[in-house]
DNA sequence: GCAAGGTC
């Protein structure tokens, strides 16, 4: 018998579509990736039975990235992002998703791709192909690989496309890569040349990552365009006209709205004032509705969520997500807002009926249910719909909002519109028209389910009776401004996002959240966006040099490419080729023009020179450096326009000491008592001065013969743990003393509130550490005969014992590892006359004295 | 450390 390998692009997607064509009779094993294959027997186009075994991906099994040669930040001039060598790299390769295809390959003779029927999902299948072309012979044929066009997860549909297989698209497959290489190359060269000329240039500017995206960067210029509309708004003053007539008394519009001169608002109102009565010229009333909701689709879902849950979409999705995985509700990533034909919309409804939240409502839609409308089917997946009833203790309570909204709009489909009456009356006085509307509820219709869209209460008119006369009980002048807009809210940015196809329905949430993690717009009360002063920079600054890279249409313009590709009307190389060079050239200009917005940001954020405090030295020109805490934390000398890179973590001015070595104060780093600390060098730790001296070290890293700070006079004995690592006492924080590795995080406490601690020159004759001297004031000794000052082994010495930490532990860690033999003597060698390669442990730099020789030249 | 697109 022959066997079919089939692939889905969700494991979701893979259980139904077995399920639909085994007729719910297949067998399913579950792979360690998350992806499940499911097998059963059937017949396979003039094959007669054949084994079908149906598995999926998980989305994309390769992405684009630069060959390894280009991603250093430092190395590469970033222009050269726009030609240097790309590769595919597996997108998770803890999943081995190639592996995993190639494996369930084993045996097939045919390849049915089931991927999404989109242009990603037409890129997929050619990446499942490559995985498993040594498996199944002749892949890339027509006879062997076939492809399922489905526009809907059911049963028809989807058994009518295994009865009219086509063939993969290479054009579309072919404009996907177009687009994650134009992506990749646009995106990163912009990013890394932005990051690296504003980081460090400004103190107070708040961003170690300064990211420019082809979608991220139009979805900041939406929200900072708002924000410039507001500022530009000059509000201005108009008047209108307010009548008050009838019995009851009620207010009436002016049919003219608003004037903008003062002087023809009064004579108007002069004109009414000459009158006593108003003429009821016409009284009408008509019925008006309020459409139900359309099916729900994933960017409905994510717009109410903000603007009526208050729930970002990021964290909708999240949500969702999870109610999908656990079967409360459909797939909820879908662009379609129409149900499929066959939808048992009853079964839907059965199932909520017995909900104590919203089962009444439930039922009574049962019995007078509504075809639901229209929408679109982007032929991807149903709309989002409840799958299982959950309560509300079930979940947390953000979950069962979204949960309750997707019941009640499920609902709300399926209801009637609501309707309502209408009724306005127009009154003339003079030649001046007033008219006045009430609106009374006919059938609250969906809203019963959907009761946060409730009507508003009814409301009364006089009995206004056609040709009669009123008399009027006031006139007045009113006086008002116009108002500003209000900033966007993040469902406006949603829809202007999907209006512009900036994104998709899966990485709009994405894109948003992005430009709020980067510091550029913060989501205030009414998930209202409000641009940083970073974000507005940025987009001025791109309108200064070329407004294009912050235009949606730029997006647009680079889909519209990608579609001729696809279509097949033009060659993958000459499209790409052209958007390359247009891109290119956009940043080169860019580049040359970085002055223009450099000019925003000086106005906006204190250069380097003036932030940060005076700290510590500089060892060149000895005046004092600025330190700057903003991420990367760094010292700055304005003089000699030197960076210092530091540590992240707490950095003090170390007392009054200096390095030897280049005369640059010296500073102390901890992370708090408990985590690491030592003293350090500025210069040192950015240019290390000797070679078995790692970049970013501090002074126990440092193999200097005499300096009182270095590692060859505190280094005590190599490291409990790591290989490598040598013990090295930390005075930085005294009257609290440690010893720490200088390689790993090994700590040990010991000697608290001594005075003085300082390594001897002696041996331990038991482990081979060095010595110690430790003093305590005379009221204050802990040792246990009261003494004032003892010698002896951190690790043997019984008078020490229980004053060191974990004493135990190093004591036989320090036994078992051999102690003082293990590489000491030997590796000191002749050149360490001085006995001093002895004093860690016995693990001496290699060749010292010739390097610190060479040093000193 | 970078993009955007799938999906968990």
């Amino acid at each position: 018998m022959k066997s079919v390998l089939m692939v889905a692009e969700k494991p979701s997607l893979a259980a139904s579509l077995a399920g639909i064509l085994s007729n719910g009779r297949c067998t399913a094993k579950r792979g360690n990736n998350g992806c499940s294959t499911h097998e059963w027997t059937g017949p396979f186009r003039n094959e007669g039975n054949v084994h079908f075994r149906m598995t999926s991906v998980c989305g994309h099994v390769m992405s684009l990235d630069f060959t390894s040669k280009y991603t250093s930040w430092d190395k590469v001039d970033p222009v050269q992002l726009f030609d240097c060598p790309t590769e595919k790299k597996e997108c998770n390769p803890k999943q081995q998703m190639r592996s995993f295809l190639s494996h369930e390959a084993r045996g097939c003779d045919y390849l049915v791709l089931w991927l999404d029927c989109d242009k990603e999902g037409e890129n997929i299948c050619f990446e499942v192909m490559d995985a498993v072309q040594h498996v199944i012979h002749n892949v890339y044929s027509t006879y062997v690989t076939y492809r399922a066009h489905f526009s809907a997860i059911t049963d028809k549909d989807i058994k009518g496309a295994m009865e009219s297989l086509g063939h993969p698209n290479k054009n579309e497959a072919k404009s996907v890569d177009a687009r994650q290489e134009l992506d990749l190359r646009i995106g990163c060269a912009f990013t890394r040349f932005q990051t690296k000329f504003f980081q460090g240039r400004y103190g107070d500017l708040d961003s170690s990552l300064i990211s420019y995206g082809p979608c991220q960067t139009p979805t900041l210029g939406f929200c900072v365009k708002r924000h410039d509309d507001i500022q530009l708004f000059k509000p201005e003053t108009f008047w209108y006209l307010q009548l008050v007539a009838g019995q009851p008394e009620v207010t009436l519009e002016w049919a003219r709205g608003r004037v903008f001169k003062k002087n023809i608002a009064i004579m108007l109102l002069n004109r009414v004032k000459e009158h006593k009565e108003a003429t009821v010229e016409s009284v009408s009333s008509k019925e008006s509705f309020r459409s139900k909701p359309q099916a729900l689709n994933t960017v409905e879902l994510m717009r109410i969520c903000s603007s009526g849950l208050g729930i970002g979409p990021f964290q909708a999705m999240q949500i969702a997500e999870r109610l999908y995985t656990q079967g409360y509700i459909s797939y909820p990533r879908t662009e379609t807002n129409q149900y499929p034909e066959n939808f048992d919309l009853h079964a839907v409804l059965r199932l909520l009926q017995p909900s104590g939240d919203f089962g009444d409502e439930a039922r009574a839609i049962s019995s007078d249910f509504q075809t639901p409308r229209k929408g679109k089917d982007a032929g991807d997946h149903p709309p989002i719909t409840p799958m299982k009833l959950g309560q509300r203790n079930d979940f947390d309570r953000d979950t069962w909002r979204v949960y309750e909204f997707i019941c009640r709009h499920f609902m709300g489909t399926i209801s009637r519109d609501l309707k309502y009456r209408t009724t306005t009356a127009k009154l003339k006085v003079g030649l001046e028209t007033f008219t006045c509307t009430a609106n009374v509820l006919l059938d609250a219709g969906f809203t019963k389910a959907m009761t946060w869209l409730a009507f508003g209460k009814d409301e009364a008119m006089p009995p206004f009776v056609q040709g009669t006369q009123v008399p009027i009980t006031d006139v007045r002048l009113a006086e008002s401004q116009t108002g500003p807009p209000d900033y966007l809210t993040e469902a406006e940015l949603i829809t202007l996002m999907e209006q512009h196809g900036i994104g998709t329905d899966a990485s709009i949430p994405v894109h948003i959240n992005n430009i709020c993690q980067r510091n550029y717009v913060k989501i205030e009360t009414g998930r209202k966006l409000i641009p940083t002063t970073l974000g507005i920079v940025l987009v001025h600054g791109y309108q200064k040099i070329d407004p294009e890279l912050v235009l949606p249409t730029m997006r647009s313009e680079v889909e519209r490419m990608l579609t001729l590709i696809a279509k097949g009307s033009a060659d993958f190389n000459d499209v790409l080729r052209h958007a390359i060079k247009i891109f290119k050239l956009k940043f080169v200009y860019f580049v040359q023009n970085i002055a223009s917005m450099d000019m925003l940001f000086e106005s906006s954020f204190s250069p380097l020179a003036e932030s940060g405090k005076a700290h510590s030295r500089c060892g060149k020109c000895r005046r004092y450096m600025k330190y700057i805490q903003t991420k990367p934390a760094r010292l700055y000398c304005s003089h000699c326009n030197d960076n210092y890179t530091l540590p992240n973590g707490n950095v003090k001015v170390y007392r009054e000491f200096k390095c030897p070595l280049d005369d640059f104060g010296l500073l102390a780093f901890s992370t708090g008592v408990k985590g690491r600390s030592f003293p350090f060098c500025p210069y040192c730790y950015n240019h290390p001065p000797f070679r078995d001296m790692p970049k970013f070290g501090g002074c126990n890293t440092c193999t200097h013969p005499t300096c009182p700070h270095s590692l060859n006079t505190l280094g005590i004995s190599s490291c409990v743990e790591c290989e490598t690592g040598v013990l090295v006492l930390d005075s930085t924080l005294s009257p609290t003393w440690k010893l720490g590795c200088n390689r790993c995080d090994v700590i040990i406490n010991c000697f608290k509130g001594a005075t003085k601690i300082t390594v001897e020159e002696n041996k331990c004759s038991e482990c081979g550490a060095q010595l110690v001297n430790v003093v305590y004031k005379s009221d204050k000794s802990k040792f246990k005969d009261g003494s004032e000052e003892k010698s002896g082994c951190v690790f043997c010495s019984s008078e020490f014992a229980h004053l060191v930490e974990k004493h135990r532990a190093v004591a036989s860690r320090q036994v078992r590892s051999g102690g003082p033999s293990r590489g000491g003597g030997g590796a000191a060698g002749p050149g360490a006359g001085n006995a001093r390669g002895g004093r860690h442990g016995g693990r001496p730099p290699k060749d010292k004295m010739a390097q610190l020789a060479a040093y000193f030249v």
